[in-house]
RNA sequence: GUCCCUAUAGCUCAGAGGAUAGAGCGUUGGCCUCCGGAGCCAGAGGCGCAGGUUCGAGUCCUGCUAGGGACACCA
């Protein structure tokens, strides 16, 4: 089902097109034609401003121009009435028989219920958390992780194939100092005196792995260098870290590491296309360098040359080193190749989850793909904004953090879920640790689950009843009443909700509106009684197919946003 | 210093240029013998400050104030 303000919308257009036509209305470019769900009962069920603002370009008052939308409005089975209000307002009422039906329409859906064919099954690509693999997740990555997990549960809800993708690099001076770390650890459980390297890797999970390993291999590797520690730390932590994702429904397809862009190449095929394309220089500091960062480059005695990113020429700020004095690349020259590799897999939309400290990083690949003249606009680059744990400063290396599996023991996953979604990904979060505790007994999370919770007690209830599993079948829907209308109402935004979220690539809009909708259910739940002395079996029969709807509904926007539809509580 | 994000109810946050700005928590008062009370009903409580654009601004622009972040030959 397309959403009803888009459906709305359409119909809006052939009226104005209409009025042109017959020459009601002059001949003026169609704007973006706005619709909205109404703010008031009295405004039926949606709005559209757009006779306000066509008053300038057709020249005449907006209570003729929505008059004329009026007029020339065509037929809709959906629609019961379209009407004019001051100062010039179009709005829309649901025909109620139409809303009824849609019960069936829902239940019929099921699982599709709100899925839209925007992708039309194209490839498209979510990244994110891409952690190097140098300790547990901790707990600053749980928004990147359930914001990037949820978007590609959009993108396939508005027909995308979606594929997720970690990036990682397991090369480099961190990753030297992990296998010196666990080294350390290995030789303190054999006994040894070793230290750990001076800004090594504190955390007590090294002490675990290094126990293990010693499990393993007992005294076998006490001569070895960091590398085999390095791999083995690697191999160990990436399981913790899918095992910790795991907890939380998300698994990834993918584990593209950056090490494979040197291995073809295509790093410095890069660079050269870069450098042809005349964006690379070689110097000591950038060109036009201001007089304090030459001050600096002498003291610090730079005197060989790195390779610039002439950056400038696509609008940055300032050039950007891509391989520094000593030869080796910075992270942009492989990020960028890494892009043009996901490109080159096909991928029609890629879409990267990054804090806020990433945003230099995102531009620098958008202007190097742009440099190429590969098509930056396939990448959708989605920033977060920090989560905040009011005093406690948190740090991989010094260990003292809290990790997701640790706020995952506290308050389980739906929590940590809905909490990360509620917010929109620019906006700040403020996470207390001891209030998501301490809320997990009252919290938003409970009461749209309990929804679901008590679509399914029905059903129970039905069942030991002994009335037959079909009992609501080909029920009366004539006979629902004014709340259950307006729950169906609310379930029939999911579309246009579902379509909303994905364009702006904000998942919290999803959670918002699951709160809307149990706000919507749970008033009802009192009244709309199905096995009741003094419910009549007709009507009973048409609320039970009211609950099956609205199990529907929960267990979809629950799904959506990678959380569980449970059955009991 | 420059750039990015944020500022809305006591707290945490929604708000898609349109009509009388919403929710959760907290708070005050009320309700419930039948599908799980993790419930329902009602009340109090408001857009940081100053300009501007617009028929119309919480929303767009400028400045100011406050908080977070970025300004590496780290990833």
């Amino acid at each position: 089902m397309k959403p009803l303000p888009q459906q709305i919308q359409h119909l809006i257009r052939e009226a104005i097109l209409a009025a042109q036509q017959d020459g009601t209305l002059p001949v003026f470019d169609l704007p973006e034609i706005s619709v909205n769900p109404a703010k008031k009962a009295d405004q039926g069920d949606y709005g559209s401003p757009v006779a306000l603002a066509l008053a300038k370009p057709a020249g005449k008052k907006p209570l003729d121009i929505a008059d004329a939308i009026k007029l020339h409005f065509p037929q809709a089975d959906f629609l019961q009435s379209v009407e004019v209000a001051p100062p010039g307002f179009v709005n829309f009422r649901l025909s109620e028989n139409w809303v009824r039906q849609q019960v069936r329409t829902i239940i019929a859906a099921g699982e599709t219920f709100g899925q839209q064919d925007i992708g039309h099954g194209k490839k498209a690509q979510v990244e994110f958390v891409s952690a190097n693999p140098t300790g547990p997740l901790h707990i600053g990555r749980t928004r990147g992780a359930i914001l990037g997990d949820t978007l590609a549960n959009l993108l396939m809800e508005c027909g995308w194939t979606v594929e997720r993708e970690y990036y990682f690099n397991n090369a480099g001076a961190q990753m030297t100092l992990l296998g010196n770390s666990l080294k350390a650890r290995y030789l303190q459980s054999l006994g040894q005196d070793a230290e750990l390297p001076e800004n090594g890797y504190q955390g007590d999970y090294l002490i675990t792995v290094a126990e293990e390993l010693k499990a393993e291999v007992g005294s076998a590797w006490m001569q070895a260098d960091w590398k085999p520690f390095k791999e083995y730390a690697e191999a160990r932590i990436f399981k913790m870290i899918e095992t910790t994702l795991a907890r939380v429904g998300i698994k990834f397809d993918h584990f593209f590491n950056e090490q494979f862009v040197y291995d073809d190449q295509s790093v410095w095929e890069v660079l050269e296309q870069l450098r042809s394309k005349g964006f690379i220089y070689e110097a000591v500091t950038r060109e036009g360098a201001a007089e304090d960062e030459l001050d600096k480059a002498r003291k610090e005695n730079l005197t060989k040359p790195a390779v610039w990113f002439r950056s400038t020429q696509l609008g940055d700020k300032e050039d950007r080193v891509v391989v520094k004095s000593n030869g080796e690349p910075t992270y942009v020259l492989p990020d960028i190749a890494y892009h043009i590799n996901k490109l080159g897999r096909g991928f029609e939309r890629i879409i990267d989850v990054f804090g806020t400290d990433h945003i230099i990083e995102a531009q620098t690949v958008a202007r190097g793909l742009q440099a190429l003249g590969y098509d930056a606009s396939k990448v959708d680059v989605v920033l977060h904004q920090f989560v905040t744990f009011g005093e406690n400063k948190m740090s991989t290396r010094a260990g003292n953090y809290v990790t997701l599996d640790d706020l995952i023991d506290e308050v389980g996953r739906d929590v940590v879920r809905y909490f990360m979604l509620a917010r929109s990904a620019d906006s700040h979060l403020d996470f207390n640790f001891e209030k998501a505790k301490e809320q997990s007994n009252e919290n938003p999370v409970y009461y749209i689950q309990n929804a679901h919770v008590r679509c399914c007690g029905i059903f129970r209830q039905v069942e030991q009843n002994g009335y037959p599993e079909n009992w609501d079948e080909g029920a009366d829907l004539s006979l629902l009443g004014a709340g259950e209308l307006a729950f169906i109402r609310k379930a029939l935004e999911l579309p246009e909700q579902l379509v909303f979220a994905y364009e702006n690539l904000a998942p919290h809009q999803i959670a918002f509106w699951a709160l809307d909708l149990a706000r919507v259910f749970h008033p009802l739940y009192d009244d709309v009684r199905v096995l009741h002395s003094e419910v009549p079996e007709a009507l009973a029969r048409a609320r039970l197919q009211f609950y099956r709807m609205a199990r529907v509904v929960f267990v979809r926007v629950l799904g959506i946003m990678g959380m569980t539809a449970p059955e009991r509580m």
